[in-house]
RNA sequence: CGGGGCGUGGCGCAGCCUGGCAGCGCGCUCGCUUUGGGAGCGAGAGGUCCCGGGUUCAAAUCCCGGCGCCCCGACCA
């Protein structure tokens, strides 16, 4: 264990000017990562001790399930993703060697596993089996940004489930999401497992790990018993009262008004009492009318992927063009009286008033509509979530995460394109289906500063804390405090604390800002104070509260505040 | 990919508009003092001013081109 003097932690009093995140700003005062490119960053000897924790609780909790740790290699050749039909992605960084052969560098691994499995899984009797490693991905991202929480190479754990059938891969998956859980609880986090959408590439059902902070991309729809990804959640709308509907819609003059705003303002309506006609093109419509009217409250947004699921196909925003076509005049387009299909949001109740819908000519919208009797439609839960919204009666949160984990159940997404499969007891070739499970130890390592981190810095959970114990002593070389705090960090060493000694010689209020800025869980000072009154000084980072502890017996003392400790 | 901003000792910045010895704070080195909340005094070291070209007697500064980095949005398998 380091004395601070030996130690290379480069701390600053300054974050980098152009950091934003509270992690990215803390990592990097701390003294744990430095930038070398856009989203490239090198962990320093303190942040890879914290790194390598969140790998070894990982490891732990993959291993006590069964699975088995190997390494695959990050270049790999490009026809594996030909095969796969992921060469197009534009994230996947694409080169040659010296004989023009095209390599990749992977972003995951389900083109390799696969193809090991595909030639080493042969029989129902080499089933199940699930395999992971820890392994830098490469992701040509658009945008790398806030420090470590999106870069462009990073540490990933995946691993990779392989079962003869669907319910062997639920309960594998099943498996494997507890396994989740007990990583994502020992390492500290404040984490949600959330419902998500399966991406484009398919599959049979995905769970998100969501750890909530100021810095997160994704936002996620809260309620007692009830999370998921705004993409996918639902939730009841708030009511709107709605004018009584006349016995037939009335036209109304609206010069000019082609937005929410203004026709809610003329009729001195919410925007929830007027009806949002969105109007899309399905990609995959054979033989069909490919446009299709999307109705939903003025006040509600079109979610696109709950779209795309209730579409059941791909779909685009219709152009003017289109529209004109076949509704009247973007800006007072609405459902009365237009002969397509028309996919009615749950949010708008069918009687009970009337609202107000463009009226597919110019400058008119018309008001005392009411669904069923004025128009025909499907009903669909197409809207995106809303602050406001409740779900059992209870106001929903929605709060900002970052993406800790994410499981996959991919069935035979990849087993078929690559040829893995096994001979069953009858001895007939079926497909191996298939899970994929990842997580990003950079990123719980960030979503933990985000989470715990005070004005003074850091403030690590301490299972995956650089260091214990931060011993910090202030007397010079050959003083009796330096004497004192040379035996206690052999005691707390022989303890099995992990101590990191700042036995440096500055002044005190700098070894103590440094030690609260790295934010290991216990801080313990010997100073004059602690010859003087026989007690040595500890704080728990963790709400800063300082207590004194006798000299007699204090290492193992220190240990039990430490097992104490969050 | 759209919008905005920034590149000057290790970090944070000024200087640029109006061309004329490259500066400030912190950090670093040495000496003395100090020693429980980023200490004081003194003496130092350290910079291709992102790169290339141009204008000029003279370019960190003006012009042209390029590269890099950050932020917002889009995207994020």
């Amino acid at each position: 264990m380091p004395r601070l003097s030996e130690y290379l932690l480069p701390t600053e009093r300054e974050p980098p000017a152009d950091a934003e995140a509270l992690s990215h700003r803390l990592l990097v005062r701390a003294g744990l990562i430095r930038q070398v490119g856009a989203g490239l960053w090198t962990w320093l000897p303190a942040g890879w001790r914290a790194h390598q924790k969140i790998v070894q609780i990982i490891r732990e909790e993959m291993d006590a399930t069964g699975a088995m740790e190997m390494l695959m290699p990050v270049l790999q050749p490009a026809e594996l993703w030909q095969r796969s039909g992921r060469y197009g992605i534009d994230e996947l960084f694409k080169l040659s060697d010296r004989r023009d052969a095209p390599l990749v560098l992977a972003m995951t691994h389900e083109e390799v596993i696969t193809s090991h499995a595909a030639s080493l899984i042969r029989s129902y009797r080499d089933l199940p089996k699930v395999l992971y490693h820890f392994q830098i991905k490469e992701r040509d991202e658009p945008r790398p940004r806030a420090g470590v929480l999106r870069t462009r190479e990073f540490v990933m754990k995946d691993a990779y489930s392989f079962d003869c059938d669907r319910e062997g891969l639920d309960a594998s998956y099943a498996r494997l999401a507890r396994a989740y859980d007990r990583i994502f609880d020992r390492c500290g986090l404040e984490y949600y497992s959330v419902k998500a959408d399966v991406g484009a590439m398919g599959g049979h059902g995905s769970d998100e790990y969501m750890a909530p902070c100021a810095a997160g991309e994704n936002d996620v729809v809260l309620a007692p018993g009830y999370a998921a990804n705004i993409e996918v959640a639902s939730a009841d709308p708030q009511p709107v009262v709605l004018p009584e509907a006349p016995p037939a819609p009335v036209p109304e003059h609206t010069p000019a008004m082609t937005t929410i705003d203004q026709v809610a303002r003329h009729f001195n309506l919410p925007a929830g009492a007027l009806l949002k006609a969105f109007p899309v093109m399905v990609e995959d419509s054979p033989g069909g009318e490919p446009l299709v009217l999307v109705v939903l409250r003025g006040d509600h947004k079109v979610n696109d992927i709950k779209l795309r699921i209730a579409l059941g196909s791909q779909f685009r925003q219709a152009s003017a063009a289109e529209i004109e076509a076949r509704l009247g005049p973007p800006g007072s387009i609405g459902p009365v009286g237009a002969e397509l299909k028309i996919l009615l949001d749950e949010a708008v109740v069918a009687g009970g008033g009337g609202y107000v819908a463009g009226a597919n000519r110019p400058d008119t919208h018309l008001r005392g509509v009411v669904p069923g009797r004025d128009f025909q439609f499907e009903r669909a839960d197409i809207r995106t979530v809303v602050a406001g919204d409740s779900i059992g009666g209870v106001t929903v949160r929605i709060e900002p995460a970052v993406e800790v984990g994410n499981i996959f159940k991919l069935g035979v997404r990849y087993s078929e394109p690559l040829g893995a499969s096994y001979l069953d007891q009858n001895g007939s070739s079926r497909p191996i289906w298939m899970g994929s499970y990842g997580i990003g130890p950079a990123r719980i390592a960030a979503a933990a500063v985000e989470q715990f981190a005070d004005d003074r810095g850091i403030s690590w959970p301490r299972t995956i804390s650089p260091f214990d114990v931060h011993l910090v002593s202030l007397g010079k070389q050959g003083s009796a405090e330096r004497t004192l705090a040379d035996s206690l960090y052999e005691q707390l060493l022989s303890a099995g604390l992990e101590t990191l000694y700042d036995e440096r010689e500055h002044g005190a209020g700098e070894k103590f800002a440094d030690a609260e800025l790295l934010g290991c869980p216990l801080r313990v000072t010997i100073g004059r104070r602690t010859i003087n009154s026989g007690e040595i000084e500890v704080q728990v980072r963790r709400g800063q509260d300082s207590r004194a502890l006798p000299l007699e017996g204090a290492a193992s003392a220190i240990a039990e505040l430490w097992r104490l400790a969050a």
